[in-house]
DNA sequence: CTCACTTTTGTAATGATTACATTTTAATTA
DNA sequence: TAATTAAAATGTAATCATTACAAAAGTGAG
């Protein structure tokens, strides 16, 4: 939990408690949880914790560039991972595998045309586990 | 419109008319449409028309092979292309248009270890005229 | 302490999708 | 052809993650 709040104050987020809670479990917990998931863990030590600020401060991570977001399954998932690499989602249990994939570059016409903010490189399939 | 009960027929569905008129719909139109902007559409020149036939309709032809199905922005999209490729999507404006890139393959552990059913290469950015 | 501002909270609304029961249509059989 | 059965289409209600919005609690300067 040290040097959080460092990090969130170079990226122009004011440290408060709530924020520093939802960055050190995304720090410890790379497998990109959603909203829920982070939710049902913070919430029995924090009693007066509301969804509402998880998605406030979520919102806010990703407005500054702290954190990727990814939505797969009409769900929104969060990465502290901000360089860009690509995932494997299992269709049968929802497990999210980092790869170290490099998502191709755009042809350098579109790169001129448009501006490019995110890529988002998902294999879906079935994991080892969940085949038998 | 012709063909397209052929078409169906290769792929194990039955061709009644509402389905030759959606299959028809995406292949005329591939903007890459959600269920909403097929209804609006086809509701018209068939007043009996419900939204849920859309969608059990869509929900056949990706079991069946025929269309891709890709969420964006928390929608599903239906694209009559089934080979892979990647798209573009103007987070201001919506729209998704067709790259000819091929997703990189996976390395052969992941392929040997996981069943891979789909690659979604995704570029989010803004579209030259949204940037005006 | 007071005031202004930020952060957090609670509740209601939104909107795409799904579940499910019913109605309509098509195909099969007698 | 009429009756029976199966398939397709429809309508309505439920689901559920997310957002909108207003109120409450906390913070920090003067
Ligand atoms: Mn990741
Ligand atoms: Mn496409
Ligand atoms: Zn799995
Ligand atoms: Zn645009």
């Amino acid at each position: 939990m040290n040097g959080i709040d460092q990090i969130l104050r170079q990226h122009d987020i004011k440290p408060s408690y709530l924020r520093m809670k939802v960055f050190d479990y995304l720090k410890q917990h790379m497998d990109h949880p959603d909203v829920d998931k982070i939710y049902k863990v913070l919430a029995p030590e924090i009693p007066t914790l509301s969804k509402t600020t998880i998605y406030n401060t979520l919102h806010l991570f990703v407005e500054k560039g702290l954190v990727t977001e990814l939505i797969l399954n009409h769900q929104k998932h969060y990465d502290i991972r901000t360089i860009p690499h690509a995932h494997f989602q299992c269709t049968a249990c929802g497990q999210i595998d980092d790869l170290e994939i490099i998502p191709p570059a755009l042809d350098p016409k579109y790169v001129a045309a448009w501006q490019i903010n995110q890529v988002q490189l998902t294999y879906f399939g079935v994991c080892a586990s969940c085949q038998k």
